[in-house]
DNA sequence: TCGCAAAATCGAATCGATTCAACCCAACCG
DNA sequence: CGGTTGGGTTGAATCGATTCGATTTTGCGA
């Protein structure tokens, strides 16, 4: 009934106590870095075989101070586009061998700190971080010697490592689209504008108006939270002012959901009434299918490269890792990838 | 030009020295488990908050053999229903100070393997494991002596622990749904029959076939493998048959969104020509708005307790830790979870 | 067969915390 | 006033690997 092993796992001492031979002479079979006289390697395996051993990570880990492990904090799953990130990291990490501690911040700063402090004291290699609290982190930064790739967000005038999404280009190209088409109401929902994604992509809607000599209305020009509450609110709002927008950049996907939501309710009809840009990709389209093209009308969007930002703020910290000081000289880290805006259905020419 | 602090971390040996104690009495006041006179104590704190002593994991995991840690592989990050168990997850790591190693297998079998020694080598408290090989598992288990908690698939007749979804209810009900509605020529797009998901959903498609005195069209029984464009092939296949099926029941998220993509290239109207009712909702609703409400028309789904199969596969392993021999008796741990069938409209009575 | 350089193996210290038996000393009791 | 108690504190061993200087073996030429 209670078979259980008692399976304390075997150390190298067992293991080079079956072989005959010295610990060391077993830490030299397993990692290969000395010669072993065939012989003697193969009388090693053997007892590894035998005992079922496998070396202790920890242990290793302590000794020579690094374990091959990166932290990784992101605010929120529930959003398509972390998740593509998620999934760059994870390919870069498992091809060279390292693991990923995933934490979750929820995008709440007091809970980001205490990852950041469970990250540290685990001694990750390196951390990869989309953080909310953007202020503080240049102080975590020079105190934990820990090196640290941002992505998606940085603090303005950042100069560290980091690779994030150019989203003044993309809010500008998007805006101008929608210029090009005849839109000259148009209103933007922005997201969070503590961070740099958001006031970003606001930036680049203010500039596209301006290159086009058109005015920002101040009611046109929401202020969000890139919660699908606040894209739904602002929705709500938009659409029931005097003279509505014929056009609006929503900032966000969960964002563009709940708008999406609102005009629906309103039986507002898309692009009819009101052409709809938003930013990423209502769901992961890693399989070749988009959800957005689902959606009646197709969503046309600002598609973001999740799945290469992740992969490249990997590549960046591992590269900063095999770098002997740590430090990748003074060349300036910060990687910025374009998006790209997937024109669909749900845009159109004002109805005069 | 080049500040680096050379931050190699202080050690207790270094608070200890500082505060004029041993080592011992700032393991006592860091760890609180001894008494340790204030005086003394409050000497011992600011050397701490002098040198930013974090204490070192690594080294006390090794000491202590554990590590706080909970492994966790999924087999897929592009499912909205395994971003939700990971959420959950990570809620319920997270609220007792246990971290989360996160892999991806990519339903690959070979990956799988891999980050499993990887996660047993690190010394890993627990694993949390969607697997892909249901068959070695048993096998790793025993050999391991590391305690795995099973999620969403098990082995056929499994008695370990484990947190499912009830698929062959879930399957059952919506079929039944289908049935009561009037349907008679019902299809269904089957997953990977190897994993006890998909096998339990066809199995509940066929039972309430079986219950109405139906007949099982083999036609009408396709097999998937789970990704978008099986569903899309078997999609099309199902539609170009001389009497297609009035209604599809499709066993998961991608294989729905496929199934979409094929109903409307070839124009195929739902509900008036082929209701549908697909698994998982095809984006994380965690805000209360679910993506399948914006599709024309509003899908109808099997949702899946996601967010409930993590927390509770993570609450019931870290049970078993605590437990000390690390076996919970005798009591059946497969713990079997609800799904809810989600009405919407695109299922109707079938025309004429 | 012997000598010796090169190659292979070994012993012991080390990483940074935890833990426990031993010790110190102040307080208390008789 | 001395012995005892017991709370606080400490020294040293330990977890399981790596590493390096020391030592042994091997292989080769003479």
């Amino acid at each position: 009934m209670n078979p259980a092993p008692k399976k304390r796992s075997y150390t190298m001492r067992d293991v080079a106590r079956l072989a005959d031979v010295s610990i060391a002479t077993v830490s030299a079979v397993v990692n290969g870095k000395q010669v072993v006289r065939p012989v003697v390697a193969a009388r090693v395996q053997d007892a590894m075989k035998a005992l079922n051993f496998h070396p202790d990570h920890v242990a290793r880990s302590l000794r020579v101070k690094k374990t091959t492990t990166l932290g990784v904090i992101v605010p929120d799953f529930s959003s398509g586009f972390f998740v593509d990130v998620l999934r760059g990291i994870e390919d870069a990490a498992r091809h060279v061998g390292y693991s990923v501690l995933l934490c979750n911040s929820d995008d709440d700063v007091e809970i980001e700190q205490r990852h950041l402090r469970a990250l540290l004291s685990r001694r990750v290699d390196g951390i990869l971080l989309a953080s909310t609290d953007l202020y503080s982190i240049a102080d975590t930064q020079l105190r934990s010697g820990t090196p640290i790739v941002l992505f998606d967000r940085i603090p303005p005038g950042y100069r560290g490592a980091a690779v994030v999404v150019d989203n003044v280009d993309a809010a500008y190209r998007a805006t101008q689209h929608l210029i090009g088409l005849g839109h000259s109401r148009l209103a933007f929902i922005a997201g969070r504008l503590d961070l740099s994604t958001a006031s970003d992509r606001a930036e680049g809607f203010r500039r596209a108006l301006e290159d086009s000599h058109m005015p920002l209305s101040g009611a046109y020009f929401r202020r969000g939270d890139y919660h699908p509450k606040s894209g739904y609110q602002n929705g709500l709002e938009l659409m029931k002012l005097p003279t509505p927008p014929t056009a609006i950049v929503c900032s966000n996907g969960l964002m563009t959901l709940g708008l999406l939501r609102a005009m629906r309710e309103l039986h507002v009809r898309c692009p009819e009434e009101i052409s709809i840009i938003g930013f990423d990709e209502p769901a992961p389209d890693s399989y070749g299918f988009s959800l957005s093209t689902l959606l009646r009308p197709e969503l046309t969007v600002v598609a973001q490269p999740g799945h290469e930002v992740g992969r490249q703020a990997a590549q960046m910290l591992l590269r900063i890792l095999s770098d002997a000081d740590h430090s990748l000289g003074d060349q300036n880290p910060v990687l910025t990838l374009k998006a790209e805006l997937r024109v669909r259905q749900s845009v159109a020419a004002p109805s005069v």
